[in-house]
DNA sequence: TATTGTTATACTCTATAACTATA
DNA sequence: TATAGTTATAGAGTATAACAATA
């Protein structure tokens, strides 16, 4: 029997399943489109030994040296605790380096290494790459709007919390 | 000493993190923008005793009585193996029922319950005020070319894959 | 007292492999 | 052989509580 066949004698209500309720909501989208853009992100970034978080912070520290794990934190919206990980694994990769702060010293400043900053180049371009078929049927305005709609959602919750 | 005052002592390029190579990219800002709406959504949907997961499939089973889990799990995009406790979760809390299929004794033919779908008209209720507050800044316009761009990468990254 | 980094822990979302019972 | 649901397991991304060292 055909696949299509097969199809016809299902339950017509079954059949299909229609999540026509929930893509009125620009949530609902947000979230399709976050784990399609993950999946494929993570793809992209295993070669590299990174993830999602792991190029995050990687981007933050080369850009700017010297930071200290809270600052970082704050920077990318999560508890300091899940920074020890993530700091830790870049180390381990050799991508950074945690030097003590002398007028502090329970801080650590971030720095890159050389090749941190190789991986860093490395990897912002395949990301690059990545965003431009992931945004392929999106025309360069659409994009630019895209991007501010979604920091607009992110930065109203912002100014109501915190 | 004041926050400000703190602030001028510190290190400058320790001083304020810059994600500015990263705003850049759609898929930066997805994230942050779908990190928002899911923290937001979890504590809506605390009070019914629902999750983001849980909420999207009593949704789905409410719109379409008679899915399969395998319906289901394809419509949600994820692995059949995930489903197992979202539908648990459900059952357990009297919203929905696993019904014997007659004609394919293997699987299930999920239905509301009475309770499922006075759960749902609340919870969609809740989520749709949550959704208004989201994006309280777009407006309508530009709330459903969101919707539309979305659609595109899910939908784009979709056609490449399977 | 407050902050930095840390440990411990738990919850949620996701994926893969392999099993059972059916088909 | 293939499919529906399941079990077991692992990897990510989150959050909270509490601690030691330091400010």
């Amino acid at each position: 029997m055909t696949k299509a066949a097969r199809n016809l004698q299902k339950p017509a209500p079954a059949n299909r399943v229609s999540d026509a309720t929930l893509r009125g909501f620009v949530g609902y989208n947000l979230k399709r489109a976050f784990n399609v853009m993950r999946a494929d992100l993570s793809r992209v970034l295993q070669p590299f030994g990174l993830r999602m978080l792991t190029y995050t912070a990687l981007v933050l520290i080369v850009d700017n040296p010297g930071a200290r794990q809270a600052q970082l934190a704050d920077a990318m919206d999560m508890e300091r605790p899940n920074m020890v990980d993530i700091i830790d694994q870049l180390e381990r990769l050799g991508l950074i380096v945690r030097d003590r702060v002398p007028t502090d010293r329970r801080a650590y400043a971030l720095n890159p290494t050389d090749k941190g900053r190789r991986v860093y180049a490395q990897a912002v371009e395949a990301v690059t790459r990545h965003e431009t078929l992931l945004t392929s049927k999106l025309d360069e305005t659409t994009r630019r709007m895209v991007i501010s709609a979604l920091r607009q959602i992110e930065i109203d919750h912002t100014e109501g919390t915190g």
